[in-house]
DNA sequence: CTCTATGCAAAAACTTTGCAGGGAT
DNA sequence: ATCCCTGCAAAGTTTTTGCATAGAG
């Protein structure tokens, strides 16, 4: 049994190979990717694409936020981490670094940090 | 000298009445506001609404995020804090905690917390 | 046969751009 | 007179919706 079966079996949809082809390119990443990231390696038209995203959200698969660049990048849920979104250059790194943080009564699941990357901290240096 | 004309003195741009009524909603603001949340006390077009933020974007007057509802909120840069946005509601606090984290050679600006809210946590249970 | 998934086209929502007119110095 | 600011309208970008068809069980 793969990885995706494993991921869908335990969830009442239906893994059609529309929605295989996205949680594998999405499985196989190590970082979070857009509609446009993906589009290219799913043959599916995007509101296909969209639905889909919307129901591996409901059934908790996968997570996901906004960008500097108005996109919306999607992860599959796994270990936590959180992200870095550089306000110069619009690059997304995942950060493994432990967060040290407690909000009483919240459910935390997601942190977005946004900064200057260390490489655009350089290159204005360098100007 | 009022705390606006103390803001943009030390910067280049010119004072207008449009950028004066901005700045101020967002100065008397405890929470970061959109272009909608603001329409109905600015009188000026989008457009102009716009091209003034990217202004002062530039002279880092002020800072921005992106939503789950799409939408861009902006806030006065004053002391630093950090903003929770419930994936549930769309609701958006100001983080006043410490969040305890360390990334050498990146420049921190802004962190953004989502996850559910405490409302929201109750409700769920509720159900 | 029925129920869900998909594609296509159009709509929606937020933001940006082009262009011409207005204001300030 | 010049330069920047503004409004209006149109365009741009990403995501969503409606509807009819295709496909799976």
């Amino acid at each position: 049994m793969d990885k995706i079966t494993n991921l869908t079996n335990i969830t009442n949809i239906k893994l059609t190979s529309a929605r295989k082809s996205i949680l594998e390119l999405l499985i196989n990443s190590n970082k979070p990717l857009s509609y446009e990231d993906m589009k290219d390696n799913i043959s599916m038209d995007k509101a296909t694409f969209y639905r889909n995203i919307t129901i591996f959200e409901e059934e908790n698969l996968i997570s996901s936020f906004e960008s500097n660049d108005k996109k919306r990048y999607f992860e599959i849920k796994k270990t936590q981490h959180s992200h870095f979104i550089c306000s110069s250059c619009s690059k997304i790194e995942c950060i493994h670094e432990k967060v040290d943080f407690h909000l009483p009564n919240y459910k935390i699941e997601n942190i977005i940090i946004k900064g200057i990357c260390k490489d655009c901290l350089l290159t204005e240096k360098n100007d």
